[in-house]
DNA sequence: GCTCCCAATGAATTGATTTTATAGAATGGA
DNA sequence: TCCATTCTATAAAATCAATTCATTGGGAGC
């Protein structure tokens, strides 16, 4: 049993007739005859009488005629869903990204893409970035959105990287604090003050440790979180000053409750927002538009 | 697109291997690498990511994927219902009668085989004889029970003829009438009776006609009435006689409303019960059973 | 770096479908 | 009743597609 032959059965029946259905389906009579034999031999049932000049068909047939459009419909459905996947106009994509990407930088992102395409299914998985990369590598997340200390190797293995920018990490003092008039502030500056950091393993404390030890400062973290949110209303609260990236206090800077002192002197590494995906991983079209979304 | 090709990816699909789908289809691997490819390329869309040593299922693969699973499954449904039908177990059968038939043979005989093939839709259309041939011919129903004067000829073009044995004619008159003492009469014994018949054109009428005719009484049909029915409400009446089947009498003479008497004398042409159908129509499982049990 | 495992590819073969040409069967009209 | 017409069925050849065998290429794991 295959299509062709469904297809074939399914014109002669709505003809009455092989040869009309023939012309139909651009084939020769013969051709028909054959198709409909070999369906009838398989299924070891007649499906149409001949009645000499006219056909007509048995139970058999118009039992199997529901069947045999249903299915052809079917299969009409699948190559337009595919062809709305294609053209980018459904889907899924399925992203990973670290927590504090996650939290500060996609929420406008999705935003924007939810209305740009409506019928695209987003799915988000957030978690340390080693734990993102996996995501990728595995194929449970299609791309994955981490922080890197420096720029990334374009490739490594099967995954691929592309950086969309630099992802700029201040001093978050509150404005009653010593340095909060002046609008930067060196690494060594920070000798002393009571520092509040994220929780060993975050790519945030790991920099952070590594410009300290590059300045020559000791470190001094008197609390360890693992919330970028609570860090900062410790800060707010005067509790200690925190390394934190720019985006992820613009609110409260906005508002006046937080200073954001860039930081300058020694040249420091630059953090990189990148994008993982595999390399042997389809591309599909939304997931297309997402990266061009991404890349601005 | 063809099932062998959606079988195929259902397959790899779920084996998640093209090599171990190629062992369950007892096919060689390259042979289902390239039915994927071949679908790959007619629908414009890859259907699994290569990852190296696995596989998996891009986001048109799993949209395929359902499509495909529902489209197999109706073509193993669609072969389950014509092997059903094939069994005898469901299916269809459309008779045609003659109104005698269908009101006094037909009802004990389809009762009976709707309790031994509960599965069966029966349709019924009665009509006049000669209506009821038309039906068969036409291929509206699948067979016809007529009735024939004398033993029908066995073919006749497309048609197969085949008696179901006598269908006896006999005199009905009320219990008060004077030959109602004994059981049998002569057609002789009819002339100048008041005779009730049916319409002109029936087959019942025609053979009334026929064997008045044949015994050399005048006809006196003194009333002419298009419903046997009706007919013996005028005999039980006392309005006249009438030649009926003696199937249609049966009760009325059980309850002693009527007398049937049996005809004699010069030898009387037989009349026949006739199943008939076309030579070139295809006789279904079902239909198959219904004829034998007509057959008994 | 080596080996194993899996999918892809090329060439030859096998198998199936289609076409061409023709026969057979039934219908409708003369 | 016969003939012309209009269907479908069949046989043989040609064409097209699918399968296999043998081999290559590419990752993954040791």
């Amino acid at each position: 049993m295959e299509l062709r032959q469904l297809e074939a059965f399914v014109t002669v029946a709505r003809r009455a007739s092989f040869t009309r259905a023939a012309e139909e389906l651009h084939l020769t009579q013969p051709a028909v005859t054959r198709q409909i034999a070999a369906l009838e031999s398989e299924l070891g049932a007649l499906l149409f009488d001949r009645l000499g000049k006219s056909i007509q068909l048995t139970g058999a047939g118009e039992t199997l005629l529901g069947y045999a459009e249903h299915i052809l419909r079917l299969t009409d459905e699948a190559q337009d869903a595919l062809e709305e996947l294609a053209a980018g106009r459904a889907g899924r994509i399925s992203i990973g990204a670290a927590s504090t990407l996650a939290t500060y930088v996609l929420p406008p992102l999705l935003t924007q893409f939810r209305q740009e395409h409506p019928g695209i299914e987003l799915s988000l998985r957030t978690g340390l970035s080693a734990r993102v990369r996996e995501l990728v590598l595995s194929g449970v997340v299609d791309i994955g959105l981490v922080t890197t200390e420096g720029e990334p190797a374009q490739q490594d293995g099967v995954l691929l990287s592309e950086s969309l920018g630099v992802y700029e990490t201040v001093l978050a003092v509150p404005p009653s604090h010593a340095l909060a008039t002046q609008p930067t502030a060196t690494v060594t500056e920070l000798s002393g003050e009571p520092l509040l950091a994220m929780t060993t393993g975050t790519n945030l404390r790991t920099y952070a440790e590594h410009i300290l030890a590059d300045a020559g400062v000791a470190a001094s973290v008197t609390m360890e979180l693992d919330s970028v949110e609570a860090i900062k209303r410790m800060v707010e609260a005067g509790l200690g000053v925190s390394l934190l990236p720019r985006v992820a206090i613009a609110s409260e800077v906005a508002a006046g409750r937080l200073v954001a002192l860039t930081l300058t002197g020694i040249p420091l590494p630059e953090r990189h927002i990148v994008v993982l995906r595999r390399r042997d991983k389809h591309q599909s079209g939304p997931l297309s538009s997402f990266l061009a979304l991404l890349r601005d």
